[in-house]
DNA sequence: GTGACTATTTACCGCTTGGTCACAAAGCGC
DNA sequence: GCGCTTTGTGACCAAGCGGTAAATAGTCAC
Protein backbone atom coordinates (compact mmCIF):
# COMPACT_ATOMS: atom_id res chain seq x y z
CA UNK A 1 0.00 0.00 0.00
CA UNK A 2 2.37 2.58 -1.32
CA UNK A 3 0.74 5.91 -1.10
CA UNK A 4 -1.27 5.90 -4.26
CA UNK A 5 0.73 7.35 -7.16
CA UNK A 6 -0.54 10.94 -8.03
CA UNK A 7 0.69 11.67 -11.26
CA UNK A 8 3.77 14.20 -10.77
CA UNK A 9 3.42 17.85 -12.59
CA UNK A 10 5.14 18.36 -15.54
CA UNK A 11 8.36 19.47 -16.41
CA UNK A 12 8.61 23.05 -16.68
CA UNK A 13 9.71 24.14 -20.33
CA UNK A 14 10.34 26.98 -22.51
CA UNK A 15 7.49 27.42 -24.71
CA UNK A 16 9.08 26.89 -27.73
CA UNK A 17 10.07 23.18 -26.62
CA UNK A 18 6.60 23.21 -25.31
CA UNK A 19 4.50 24.23 -28.09
CA UNK A 20 6.81 21.96 -30.66
CA UNK A 21 5.61 18.85 -28.43
CA UNK A 22 2.34 19.50 -28.10
CA UNK A 23 2.04 19.94 -32.22
CA UNK A 24 4.15 16.68 -32.27
CA UNK A 25 1.73 14.82 -30.16
CA UNK A 26 -1.35 16.35 -31.70
CA UNK A 27 -0.26 15.09 -34.72
CA UNK A 28 0.37 11.29 -33.66
CA UNK A 29 -2.89 11.24 -31.73
CA UNK A 30 -5.27 12.74 -33.91
CA UNK A 31 -3.68 10.49 -36.47
CA UNK A 32 -4.60 7.29 -34.14
CA UNK A 33 -7.43 8.13 -32.91
CA UNK A 34 -9.95 11.10 -35.20
CA UNK A 35 -10.09 14.20 -35.56
CA UNK A 36 -12.44 14.23 -32.96
CA UNK A 37 -10.43 12.89 -30.07
CA UNK A 38 -10.57 14.83 -26.98
CA UNK A 39 -8.11 17.12 -25.71
CA UNK A 40 -8.00 15.75 -22.04
CA UNK A 41 -7.01 12.36 -23.51
CA UNK A 42 -4.16 14.22 -25.58
CA UNK A 43 -3.13 15.97 -23.15
CA UNK A 44 -2.51 13.08 -20.62
CA UNK A 45 -0.86 11.44 -23.55
CA UNK A 46 1.86 14.46 -23.38
CA UNK A 47 1.82 13.80 -19.45
CA UNK A 48 0.09 17.49 -19.06
CA UNK A 49 -3.56 18.85 -17.84
CA UNK A 50 -5.22 19.58 -20.83
CA UNK A 51 -5.55 23.63 -19.82
CA UNK A 52 -2.34 23.76 -20.66
CA UNK A 53 -3.10 23.53 -24.13
CA UNK A 54 -4.79 26.62 -24.23
CA UNK A 55 -2.41 28.60 -23.50
CA UNK A 56 -0.31 27.63 -26.80
CA UNK A 57 -3.64 27.10 -29.18
CA UNK A 58 -6.69 29.21 -28.27
CA UNK A 59 -9.14 26.42 -29.30
CA UNK A 60 -9.29 23.18 -30.00
CA UNK A 61 -9.12 24.60 -33.98
CA UNK A 62 -6.80 26.18 -34.04
CA UNK A 63 -4.82 23.46 -32.94
CA UNK A 64 -6.37 21.12 -35.57
CA UNK A 65 -5.22 23.84 -38.24
CA UNK A 66 -1.51 23.83 -36.87
CA UNK A 67 -1.73 20.39 -38.34
CA UNK A 68 -2.80 20.64 -41.39
CA UNK A 69 -0.16 23.89 -41.92
CA UNK A 70 2.38 21.24 -40.37
CA UNK A 71 0.54 18.32 -43.20
CA UNK A 72 1.20 21.18 -45.99
CA UNK A 73 4.52 22.38 -44.88
CA UNK A 74 6.16 18.71 -44.30
CA UNK A 75 4.60 16.34 -46.79
CA UNK A 76 6.03 16.60 -49.89
CA UNK A 77 9.69 16.11 -50.28
CA UNK A 78 11.16 18.64 -52.93
CA UNK A 79 13.48 16.54 -54.26
CA UNK A 80 10.63 14.79 -55.86
CA UNK A 81 9.65 17.35 -58.33
CA UNK A 82 13.08 17.18 -59.44
CA UNK A 83 12.89 13.73 -59.66
CA UNK A 84 9.49 13.27 -61.92
CA UNK A 85 11.08 16.37 -63.46
CA UNK A 86 14.16 14.71 -64.44
CA UNK A 87 14.17 14.24 -68.67
CA UNK A 88 18.20 12.79 -68.28
CA UNK A 89 16.24 9.88 -66.58
CA UNK A 90 14.35 7.84 -68.69
CA UNK A 91 10.92 7.33 -67.64
CA UNK A 92 10.92 3.90 -66.06
CA UNK A 93 13.78 5.12 -63.52
CA UNK A 94 11.89 8.12 -62.68
CA UNK A 95 8.45 6.61 -61.68
CA UNK A 96 9.76 3.69 -59.95
CA UNK A 97 12.26 5.79 -58.12
CA UNK A 98 9.42 8.46 -57.10
CA UNK A 99 6.74 5.64 -56.09
CA UNK A 100 8.91 3.89 -53.83
CA UNK A 101 9.86 7.06 -51.96
CA UNK A 102 5.93 8.28 -52.25
CA UNK A 103 4.50 4.93 -51.06
CA UNK A 104 7.34 4.44 -48.26
CA UNK A 105 6.12 7.89 -47.11
CA UNK A 106 2.49 6.68 -47.36
CA UNK A 107 3.29 3.90 -45.28
CA UNK A 108 5.23 5.04 -42.21
CA UNK A 109 3.75 8.71 -41.82
CA UNK A 110 0.58 9.46 -39.85
CA UNK A 111 -0.52 11.36 -43.01
CA UNK A 112 -2.90 9.28 -44.57
CA UNK A 113 -4.48 9.05 -41.73
CA UNK A 114 -4.92 12.21 -40.97
CA UNK A 115 -5.82 13.29 -44.51
CA UNK A 116 -8.25 10.61 -44.40
CA UNK A 117 -10.37 11.90 -40.97
CA UNK A 118 -10.24 15.65 -42.62
CA UNK A 119 -11.52 14.56 -45.86
CA UNK A 120 -14.37 12.34 -44.36
CA UNK A 121 -15.10 15.30 -42.29
CA UNK A 122 -14.79 18.61 -44.26
CA UNK A 123 -13.60 18.31 -48.25
CA UNK A 124 -11.77 21.45 -48.20
CA UNK A 125 -8.55 20.68 -46.86
CA UNK A 126 -8.07 17.26 -48.74
CA UNK A 127 -9.76 18.73 -52.14
CA UNK A 128 -6.04 21.06 -51.59
CA UNK A 129 -4.32 18.31 -51.10
CA UNK A 130 -5.31 16.48 -53.75
CA UNK A 131 -4.95 19.41 -56.37
CA UNK A 132 -1.77 19.53 -55.61
CA UNK A 133 -0.95 16.14 -56.30
CA UNK A 134 -2.54 16.43 -59.57
CA UNK A 135 -0.29 19.64 -60.25
CA UNK A 136 2.84 17.43 -59.30
CA UNK A 137 2.58 13.96 -59.68
CA UNK A 138 -0.46 13.13 -62.51
CA UNK A 139 0.54 16.19 -64.95
CA UNK A 140 4.10 15.89 -64.91
CA UNK A 141 3.83 12.25 -65.27
CA UNK A 142 1.24 12.53 -68.25
CA UNK A 143 3.21 14.92 -69.65
CA UNK A 144 6.13 12.86 -69.60
CA UNK A 145 4.42 9.99 -71.17
CA UNK A 146 3.44 12.32 -74.38
CA UNK A 147 7.59 12.88 -74.43
CA UNK A 148 6.88 16.70 -74.29
CA UNK A 149 8.37 18.97 -71.68
CA UNK A 150 6.22 19.87 -68.69
CA UNK A 151 5.19 23.49 -70.01
CA UNK A 152 2.88 25.84 -68.59
CA UNK A 153 1.49 26.35 -72.26
CA UNK A 154 0.75 22.55 -73.07
CA UNK A 155 -1.24 20.86 -71.06
CA UNK A 156 -1.19 16.74 -71.37
CA UNK A 157 -3.96 14.93 -73.10
CA UNK A 158 -7.28 13.82 -71.15
CA UNK A 159 -6.17 10.32 -71.91
CA UNK A 160 -2.75 10.44 -70.58
CA UNK A 161 -3.91 12.05 -67.80
CA UNK A 162 -6.48 9.34 -67.36
CA UNK A 163 -3.45 6.94 -67.52
CA UNK A 164 -1.13 8.83 -65.28
CA UNK A 165 -4.35 8.93 -62.25
CA UNK A 166 -4.36 4.95 -63.09
CA UNK A 167 -1.27 4.21 -62.34
CA UNK A 168 -1.40 6.34 -59.22
CA UNK A 169 -4.58 4.67 -58.25
CA UNK A 170 -3.11 1.12 -58.69
CA UNK A 171 0.08 1.90 -56.83
CA UNK A 172 -1.35 4.10 -53.77
CA UNK A 173 -4.06 1.57 -52.97
CA UNK A 174 -2.53 -0.99 -51.34
CA UNK A 175 -1.25 1.23 -48.84
CA UNK A 176 -3.90 3.05 -48.45
CA UNK A 177 -5.84 0.04 -47.62
CA UNK A 178 -3.23 -1.33 -45.27
CA UNK A 179 -3.03 1.64 -43.32
CA UNK A 180 -6.56 3.29 -43.24
CA UNK A 181 -8.58 -0.54 -42.89
CA UNK A 182 -5.88 -2.48 -41.16
CA UNK A 183 -5.58 -4.79 -44.16
CA UNK A 184 -2.88 -7.14 -44.10
CA UNK A 185 -1.17 -5.93 -47.53
CA UNK A 186 2.09 -6.42 -48.69
CA UNK A 187 4.75 -4.25 -49.02
CA UNK A 188 5.86 -3.37 -52.39
CA UNK A 189 9.07 -3.71 -52.95
CA UNK A 190 10.95 -1.10 -55.44
CA UNK A 191 10.81 -4.54 -58.09
CA UNK A 192 7.42 -4.79 -57.52
CA UNK A 193 6.98 -0.72 -58.40
CA UNK A 194 9.23 -1.54 -61.48
CA UNK A 195 6.99 -4.59 -62.63
CA UNK A 196 3.80 -2.45 -62.09
CA UNK A 197 5.50 0.32 -64.15
CA UNK A 198 7.25 -1.39 -66.87
CA UNK A 199 3.23 -2.98 -67.62
CA UNK A 200 1.77 0.60 -67.22
CA UNK A 201 4.16 2.22 -69.73
CA UNK A 202 3.42 -0.96 -72.05
CA UNK A 203 -0.15 0.36 -72.75
CA UNK A 204 1.25 3.68 -74.27
CA UNK A 205 0.50 4.24 -77.32
CA UNK A 206 -3.05 3.52 -76.27
CA UNK A 207 -4.07 0.64 -78.92
CA UNK A 208 -6.55 2.33 -81.39
CA UNK A 209 -9.74 0.49 -81.45
CA UNK B 1 -46.45 37.37 -35.18
CA UNK B 2 -48.15 33.88 -36.63
CA UNK B 3 -47.72 31.89 -33.91
CA UNK B 4 -43.88 30.40 -33.48
CA UNK B 5 -44.44 27.10 -35.21
CA UNK B 6 -43.85 24.32 -32.98
CA UNK B 7 -42.94 21.14 -34.46
CA UNK B 8 -45.74 18.71 -35.17
CA UNK B 9 -46.26 15.81 -33.68
CA UNK B 10 -44.67 12.66 -36.09
CA UNK B 11 -47.52 10.81 -37.45
CA UNK B 12 -48.18 7.55 -35.73
CA UNK B 13 -47.19 4.59 -37.99
CA UNK B 14 -47.13 0.58 -37.71
CA UNK B 15 -43.99 -0.40 -35.91
CA UNK B 16 -42.45 -1.92 -39.09
CA UNK B 17 -43.05 0.85 -41.01
CA UNK B 18 -41.18 2.95 -38.21
CA UNK B 19 -38.30 0.65 -38.19
CA UNK B 20 -37.76 0.77 -41.51
CA UNK B 21 -37.93 4.46 -42.07
CA UNK B 22 -35.33 4.57 -38.84
CA UNK B 23 -33.34 2.21 -40.18
CA UNK B 24 -33.58 4.02 -43.73
CA UNK B 25 -32.67 7.38 -42.29
CA UNK B 26 -29.33 6.38 -40.45
CA UNK B 27 -28.28 4.56 -43.16
CA UNK B 28 -28.29 8.12 -45.33
CA UNK B 29 -27.33 9.93 -41.91
CA UNK B 30 -24.59 8.31 -40.76
CA UNK B 31 -23.02 8.06 -43.95
CA UNK B 32 -23.48 11.69 -44.76
CA UNK B 33 -22.20 12.77 -40.82
CA UNK B 34 -20.20 9.66 -39.95
CA UNK B 35 -21.10 7.26 -37.32
CA UNK B 36 -20.35 9.32 -34.75
CA UNK B 37 -23.61 11.33 -35.49
CA UNK B 38 -25.71 12.38 -32.56
CA UNK B 39 -28.72 10.63 -32.08
CA UNK B 40 -30.72 13.91 -31.53
CA UNK B 41 -29.51 15.20 -35.22
CA UNK B 42 -30.46 11.71 -37.06
CA UNK B 43 -34.22 12.19 -34.81
CA UNK B 44 -34.69 15.55 -36.30
CA UNK B 45 -33.61 14.65 -39.31
CA UNK B 46 -36.57 11.71 -39.58
CA UNK B 47 -39.45 13.88 -38.02
CA UNK B 48 -39.22 12.35 -34.41
CA UNK B 49 -37.50 13.03 -31.02
CA UNK B 50 -34.98 10.85 -30.43
CA UNK B 51 -35.85 8.64 -27.27
CA UNK B 52 -38.53 7.07 -29.83
CA UNK B 53 -35.07 5.46 -31.08
CA UNK B 54 -34.59 3.74 -28.38
CA UNK B 55 -37.97 1.87 -28.44
CA UNK B 56 -36.61 0.36 -31.02
CA UNK B 57 -33.23 0.08 -30.60
CA UNK B 58 -31.94 -0.61 -27.32
CA UNK B 59 -28.59 1.47 -27.45
CA UNK B 60 -27.04 3.24 -29.94
CA UNK B 61 -24.34 0.76 -31.11
CA UNK B 62 -27.53 -1.85 -31.89
CA UNK B 63 -28.62 0.98 -34.02
CA UNK B 64 -25.28 0.74 -36.12
CA UNK B 65 -24.77 -2.83 -35.39
CA UNK B 66 -28.56 -3.13 -37.90
CA UNK B 67 -26.70 -0.46 -40.61
CA UNK B 68 -24.01 -2.92 -40.58
CA UNK B 69 -26.17 -6.12 -41.46
CA UNK B 70 -28.17 -4.07 -44.03
CA UNK B 71 -24.50 -3.22 -45.53
CA UNK B 72 -23.98 -7.12 -45.31
CA UNK B 73 -26.80 -8.13 -46.67
CA UNK B 74 -27.25 -5.64 -49.97
CA UNK B 75 -23.94 -4.76 -50.44
CA UNK B 76 -23.52 -7.54 -52.89
CA UNK B 77 -25.36 -8.44 -55.85
CA UNK B 78 -25.29 -12.32 -56.09
CA UNK B 79 -25.86 -12.08 -59.92
CA UNK B 80 -22.17 -10.67 -59.67
CA UNK B 81 -20.94 -14.09 -58.57
CA UNK B 82 -22.20 -15.72 -61.60
CA UNK B 83 -21.02 -13.23 -64.05
CA UNK B 84 -17.51 -13.42 -63.11
CA UNK B 85 -17.18 -16.62 -62.97
CA UNK B 86 -19.16 -17.40 -66.19
CA UNK B 87 -16.39 -19.46 -68.40
CA UNK B 88 -18.31 -18.82 -71.35
CA UNK B 89 -17.34 -14.88 -71.71
CA UNK B 90 -14.34 -14.10 -72.64
CA UNK B 91 -12.46 -12.50 -69.24
CA UNK B 92 -12.21 -9.11 -71.23
CA UNK B 93 -16.07 -9.22 -71.29
CA UNK B 94 -16.45 -10.30 -67.73
CA UNK B 95 -14.11 -8.07 -66.10
CA UNK B 96 -15.77 -5.24 -67.99
CA UNK B 97 -19.33 -5.77 -66.97
CA UNK B 98 -18.38 -6.75 -63.43
CA UNK B 99 -16.94 -3.38 -62.64
CA UNK B 100 -19.46 -1.24 -64.53
CA UNK B 101 -21.93 -2.27 -62.06
CA UNK B 102 -19.97 -2.57 -59.34
CA UNK B 103 -18.29 1.07 -59.93
CA UNK B 104 -21.85 2.31 -60.32
CA UNK B 105 -22.80 1.00 -56.60
CA UNK B 106 -19.76 2.52 -55.11
CA UNK B 107 -20.82 5.69 -56.64
CA UNK B 108 -24.12 5.53 -56.15
CA UNK B 109 -24.91 3.93 -52.82
CA UNK B 110 -24.09 5.16 -48.90
CA UNK B 111 -22.26 1.93 -48.55
CA UNK B 112 -18.89 3.46 -48.89
CA UNK B 113 -18.74 6.47 -47.11
CA UNK B 114 -20.29 3.74 -44.54
CA UNK B 115 -17.38 1.48 -44.54
CA UNK B 116 -14.63 4.39 -44.54
CA UNK B 117 -16.05 5.97 -41.55
CA UNK B 118 -16.21 2.05 -39.79
CA UNK B 119 -12.87 1.14 -40.69
CA UNK B 120 -11.45 4.44 -39.79
CA UNK B 121 -12.65 3.67 -36.31
CA UNK B 122 -12.53 0.26 -35.44
CA UNK B 123 -11.24 -2.06 -38.45
CA UNK B 124 -12.92 -4.79 -37.80
CA UNK B 125 -16.01 -4.65 -39.68
CA UNK B 126 -13.72 -2.91 -43.08
CA UNK B 127 -11.75 -6.30 -42.89
CA UNK B 128 -14.16 -8.31 -43.08
CA UNK B 129 -15.78 -6.44 -45.76
CA UNK B 130 -12.42 -6.90 -47.52
CA UNK B 131 -12.19 -10.29 -46.84
CA UNK B 132 -15.32 -11.06 -49.27
CA UNK B 133 -13.74 -8.81 -51.95
CA UNK B 134 -10.75 -11.00 -52.03
CA UNK B 135 -12.96 -14.24 -51.99
CA UNK B 136 -15.58 -12.79 -54.37
CA UNK B 137 -13.80 -10.31 -56.52
CA UNK B 138 -9.73 -11.10 -56.49
CA UNK B 139 -9.44 -14.74 -56.39
CA UNK B 140 -11.91 -15.46 -58.90
CA UNK B 141 -10.12 -12.93 -60.88
CA UNK B 142 -6.83 -14.29 -60.67
CA UNK B 143 -7.67 -17.61 -61.31
CA UNK B 144 -9.55 -17.06 -64.17
CA UNK B 145 -6.60 -14.65 -65.18
CA UNK B 146 -4.49 -18.04 -65.21
CA UNK B 147 -6.95 -20.01 -66.94
CA UNK B 148 -7.83 -21.70 -64.85
CA UNK B 149 -11.24 -22.74 -63.20
CA UNK B 150 -11.55 -21.49 -59.43
CA UNK B 151 -11.00 -24.54 -57.17
CA UNK B 152 -11.10 -24.61 -53.89
CA UNK B 153 -8.19 -26.42 -53.93
CA UNK B 154 -5.63 -25.39 -56.45
CA UNK B 155 -5.68 -21.12 -55.22
CA UNK B 156 -3.63 -18.64 -57.82
CA UNK B 157 -0.32 -17.92 -57.72
CA UNK B 158 0.99 -14.96 -55.79
CA UNK B 159 2.08 -12.64 -59.12
CA UNK B 160 -1.61 -13.14 -60.37
CA UNK B 161 -3.13 -12.49 -57.13
CA UNK B 162 -0.91 -9.00 -57.03
CA UNK B 163 -2.00 -8.08 -60.60
CA UNK B 164 -5.70 -8.65 -59.60
CA UNK B 165 -5.25 -6.20 -56.53
CA UNK B 166 -3.65 -3.55 -58.98
CA UNK B 167 -6.69 -3.69 -61.63
CA UNK B 168 -8.60 -3.44 -58.78
CA UNK B 169 -7.02 -0.42 -57.18
CA UNK B 170 -6.79 0.93 -60.42
CA UNK B 171 -10.62 1.18 -61.10
CA UNK B 172 -11.50 1.77 -57.76
CA UNK B 173 -9.31 4.61 -56.88
CA UNK B 174 -11.37 7.33 -58.56
CA UNK B 175 -14.66 6.71 -57.00
CA UNK B 176 -13.23 6.06 -53.76
CA UNK B 177 -11.61 9.58 -54.15
CA UNK B 178 -15.19 11.30 -55.68
CA UNK B 179 -17.23 9.93 -52.83
CA UNK B 180 -14.76 10.25 -49.83
CA UNK B 181 -12.66 13.50 -51.07
CA UNK B 182 -15.28 15.11 -53.06
CA UNK B 183 -13.10 15.67 -55.69
CA UNK B 184 -14.02 16.44 -58.88
CA UNK B 185 -13.11 13.10 -60.25
CA UNK B 186 -14.79 12.34 -63.99
CA UNK B 187 -17.14 9.12 -63.32
CA UNK B 188 -15.39 6.05 -66.09
CA UNK B 189 -17.59 5.36 -68.92
CA UNK B 190 -17.74 1.38 -69.68
CA UNK B 191 -15.43 1.91 -72.26
CA UNK B 192 -12.91 3.68 -70.24
CA UNK B 193 -13.53 0.77 -68.27
CA UNK B 194 -12.77 -1.64 -71.34
CA UNK B 195 -9.78 0.00 -72.28
CA UNK B 196 -7.97 -0.04 -68.68
CA UNK B 197 -9.24 -3.49 -68.72
CA UNK B 198 -7.75 -4.84 -71.90
CA UNK B 199 -4.67 -2.61 -70.96
CA UNK B 200 -4.42 -4.55 -68.02
CA UNK B 201 -5.07 -8.27 -69.39
CA UNK B 202 -1.58 -7.29 -72.39
CA UNK B 203 0.36 -7.22 -69.42
CA UNK B 204 0.08 -10.96 -68.54
CA UNK B 205 1.64 -13.21 -68.87
CA UNK B 206 4.32 -10.68 -67.22
CA UNK B 207 7.26 -10.39 -68.78
CA UNK B 208 10.26 -12.33 -68.11
CA UNK B 209 13.09 -10.51 -66.51
C1' DG C 1 -68.64 7.49 -26.07
C1' DT C 2 -65.42 4.44 -22.99
C1' DG C 3 -61.58 1.91 -22.02
C1' DA C 4 -57.39 -0.45 -23.31
C1' DC C 5 -53.33 -0.28 -25.82
C1' DT C 6 -49.25 1.68 -27.58
C1' DA C 7 -46.62 5.06 -30.49
C1' DT C 8 -44.65 9.31 -29.35
C1' DT C 9 -43.09 13.05 -26.49
C1' DT C 10 -41.58 15.97 -22.48
C1' DA C 11 -38.60 16.28 -18.77
C1' DC C 12 -34.95 14.59 -16.69
C1' DC C 13 -30.23 12.11 -15.10
C1' DG C 14 -25.30 11.40 -15.26
C1' DC C 15 -21.42 11.92 -17.82
C1' DT C 16 -18.26 13.92 -21.07
C1' DT C 17 -16.63 17.74 -23.60
C1' DG C 18 -14.50 22.34 -25.02
C1' DG C 19 -13.21 26.18 -22.58
C1' DT C 20 -12.09 29.55 -18.38
C1' DC C 21 -9.88 31.31 -14.28
C1' DA C 22 -7.77 31.77 -10.04
C1' DC C 23 -4.08 29.81 -7.86
C1' DA C 24 0.17 26.80 -7.02
C1' DA C 25 4.96 26.19 -8.03
C1' DA C 26 9.12 26.41 -10.70
C1' DG C 27 12.84 29.32 -12.17
C1' DC C 28 15.61 33.59 -11.77
C1' DG C 29 17.72 38.07 -10.47
C1' DC C 30 19.11 40.03 -6.33
C1' DG D 1 16.33 34.42 1.83
C1' DC D 2 12.59 37.57 -1.23
C1' DG D 3 9.97 39.06 -4.86
C1' DC D 4 8.76 38.84 -9.81
C1' DT D 5 7.58 36.42 -13.89
C1' DT D 6 5.73 32.57 -16.17
C1' DT D 7 4.65 27.52 -16.72
C1' DG D 8 1.42 24.32 -15.22
C1' DT D 9 -2.84 22.76 -12.49
C1' DG D 10 -7.40 22.08 -9.83
C1' DA D 11 -11.87 23.31 -9.88
C1' DC D 12 -15.30 24.86 -12.26
C1' DC D 13 -19.01 26.22 -16.08
C1' DA D 14 -22.25 25.55 -19.92
C1' DA D 15 -23.51 22.83 -23.55
C1' DG D 16 -24.26 18.53 -25.52
C1' DC D 17 -24.26 13.63 -25.31
C1' DG D 18 -26.53 8.67 -24.60
C1' DG D 19 -30.06 6.88 -22.09
C1' DT D 20 -34.55 6.53 -18.87
C1' DA D 21 -39.20 7.06 -17.21
C1' DA D 22 -43.42 9.08 -16.71
C1' DA D 23 -46.87 11.50 -19.16
C1' DT D 24 -49.53 12.41 -23.66
C1' DA D 25 -52.19 11.45 -27.56
C1' DG D 26 -53.56 8.66 -31.54
C1' DT D 27 -56.07 4.29 -32.69
C1' DC D 28 -58.98 0.47 -32.31
C1' DA D 29 -62.65 -2.73 -30.28
C1' DC D 30 -66.88 -2.52 -28.26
Amino acid sequence: MSGNRVPPRAQRLPPEERERRIVAGAIAYFAEHGLDAQLRDLAQHLGVTHPLLYRYFATKEALIERVYEEFYATRWQGVWDALLGDADLPLEERLTRFYAAYLDALEDGPWLRIFAFSGLGNQRASQHYMASIRARVIQPVAAALERRPLDGAARPGPVAVELAWALHGELCFGPICHRLLGLPQKRLSEDDIRRQVVAWLDGWPPAPH
